[in-house]
RNA sequence: GCGCCUGUAGCUCAGAUGGAUAGAGCAACGGACUUCUAAUCCGUAGGUCAGGGGUUCGAAUCCCUUCAGGCGUACCA
């Protein structure tokens, strides 16, 4: 609708330029808004304001003109009942009830595809996301990223890009090793050598159960082994166990990912050591301290970053620079990575690395997500990731549920931190933003189960109502609402912000709510009643789109 | 010290690219179930958009500055 109103005003910005009565063709990109305000009108235009210096007239003026060159060329459709010059010359249009109608029938026709788009053109995007180091569980942290990464790789999809979820594990170098050494000590331990556990070390109980686990496997065998080999033995084992825990927590989490990729692979097939002979070639990198240092201030990092330690082991940082040199090869338009807040740190220095390669700084995005605070009614829940007390987030969703959960974490931009009370989470009221944008969804879906007891036909499914039957305010509200999905989904793409879908369907919850207690679906009319059966699937249809996007079920009963 | 993020109602938070009189939920108070699910709705009340400057027709939004909180500032990952 805003688009149809936009084409109206160029229409009519022509047309009053052919009359004579705007003297510069030069017209600047049209702007529309819904203003907040339902006296200024469903929406409104501040283009007189901003052709003023262009035009050398007055606001109003211009406004004038304007509003008299619409007319019948220029609104085809009569779309507009009325317009009015408001303020410092915004121009307020009000549509014609009847004009809403059509708005229904795009949502009906489209069906699921409603609100996509084709602004990714199918170009590649790659989002990473979650990539906890496999030494422990995922915590709720983790959650946040997973429905964050999730969600975002979702609405890029449903907008046209060809999108890839990928997975980053980290199993490599010195956290690996450490978690090798803590098992093999809890091993120890077990059989009887029990020597003190450094504070360095993994304290979690999750490591006396893998050490326990190795044990009943194999005995005391490890004892026979050089230390060496029976770390090393500890590490795999506990890695690629943690790592089938975690695939696992996502799974039953709702997250699936494209591909799974390892930082040992990237090592053994050599693009380590390529990346860095590439960044030696093109001069980027430097020797001091018997370090190799990448000049990343080049780029405009505060200060240069080692690839090559002095004791000849590659850093962490230059495994990520292979990695995402092999990203772009494979030939990722645009490459988002979802980081937790506290590695913001870290972005000029991947920035770096990016544009080293030759790659355009804007192919290259970091969402940052940031931190949850688990609570209790109120309470802060205690966590100590260094004392090895943490609640999974497996513990989490067994807990609240998956869609409370995953709905809960986008509730805030990501760059907001967010209090999670677990009691609210499992609330079914008001409180709780999951259930009520799916009660919508099952009430719809109820009252269709009735209406089909009372021998409403299923033509009303997909039959189009003669227009004039939903004028209510509620109605009309309600078919805006839906108009302005498509814009919403487009905004939560652009942005990356997953969370402008939470509220637009809370939002549109509550109009939905507000509709139902004031006006009834089935009447004893029998247009009329099929006229809202219309409506009330449409916004079913939004609702469960909008939910899948975000990874939330709709259910029909609950 | 330097850098990034945050600061909007008592609480938790929305307000992309500058628009008209500042938005929602919770909490508080008062109402609505013989009805298609009350997991709902309606109403009342609540504000120096952290403070101060600037840019302009117009600023919560952009710039400068002060203050408060969080995080980062490794030859760790």
């Amino acid at each position: 609708m805003k688009r149809k109103v936009k084409d109206i005003i160029a229409a009519a910005l022509t047309r009053a330029h052919g009359a004579g009565v705007l003297p510069s063709p030069d017209f600047p990109p049209i702007e529309v808004e819904e203003p907040r305000i339902e006296a200024h009108g469903d929406f409104s235009t501040n283009i007189a304001m901003v052709m003023a210096s262009i035009q050398k007239m007055a606001p109003r003026k211009i406004a004038e003109g304007i509003v008299g060159a619409i007319d019948a060329l220029a609104d085809p459709d009569g779309l507009v009942a009325r317009t009015e010059i408001a303020g410092p010359g915004f121009i307020n249009f009000f549509i014609a009830p009847a004009a809403w109608g059509p708005v229904l029938e795009q949502v009906h026709a489209a069906g699921d595809r409603y609100g996509a788009s084709s602004m990714g053109g199918g170009r590649k995007a790659q989002v990473e996301f979650v990539s906890a180091n496999p030494t422990g569980p995922l915590h709720v942290g983790h959650g946040r990223g997973a429905a964050v990464g999730d969600a975002v790789a979702n609405i890029l999809a449903f907008c046209g890009f060809d999108v890839q979820k990928e997975y980053y594990i980290n199993d490599s170098g010195r956290q690996i090793r450490t978690l090798g050494r803590s098992v093999f000590l809890r091993y120890k331990q077990g059989l009887g050598q029990g020597q003190t556990f450094p504070d360095d070390c993994y304290q979690g109980e999750y490591i006396r159960e893998l050490a326990a686990a190795i044990q009943e496997d194999k005995g005391d065998a490890l004892l026979h082994e050089s230390e060496d080999e029976a770390v090393a033995y500890c590490a795999r084992r506990a890695a690629a166990e943690i790592l089938s825990g975690i695939q696992a927590d996502l799974k039953d989490f709702g997250v699936g990912f494209d591909r799974w990729f390892s930082e040992q692979d990237l090592v053994e097939e050599g693009k380590v050591d390529a990346a860095i002979a590439e960044l030696k070639e093109k001069g980027t990198v430097y020797e001091k301290d018997d370090a190799l240092w990448f000049r990343t201030t080049d780029y405009g990092d505060e200060k240069d970053r080692v690839v090559v330690r002095g004791n000849g082991q590659t850093t962490y940082f230059a495994s990520d620079i292979a990695y995402h040199r092999d990203k772009f090869d494979r030939g990722f338009d645009r490459v988002i990575d979802v980081w937790g807040a506290d590695h913001h740190g870290y972005i000029p220095r991947m920035s770096a690395g990016v544009q080293a390669m030759g790659v355009d700084r804007d192919r290259f995005q970091v969402i940052l997500v940031h931190l949850v605070n688990l609570l209790r009614s109120g309470q802060p829940v205690a966590m100590s990731t260094r004392a090895g007390e943490f609640v999974t987030l497996r513990e989490v969703v067994d807990e609240v549920g998956r869609d409370a959960a995953r709905f809960l974490f986008l509730t805030r931009h990501y760059e907001s931190p967010l209090d999670f009370d677990l009691e609210l989470a499992k609330k079914k009221t008001n409180d709780n933003p999951v259930y009520y944008v799916q009660y919508v969804h099952a009430r719809i879906a109820s009252i269709f189960a009735k209406g089909e007891a009372m021998g409403a036909t299923p033509a009303v499914r997909i039959e189009a109502p003669s227009p004039g039957l939903l004028t209510a305010a509620e109605e009309i509200a309600l078919i805006k609402a839906l108009s302005r999905y498509p814009e919403v989904v487009e905004n939560s793409a652009a942005l990356l912000e997953p969370h402008r879908l939470t509220y637009f369907l809370m939002s549109l919850a509550t109009l939905f709510h507000a509709y139902y207690n004031k006006h009834r679906v089935l009447t004893d009319e029998r247009d009329l009643s099929q006229a809202r059966l219309y409506l009330a699937l449409a916004v079913q249809s939004v609702i469960r789109n909008g939910l899948s996007l975000l990874g939330v079920s709709a259910p029909e009963k609950m």
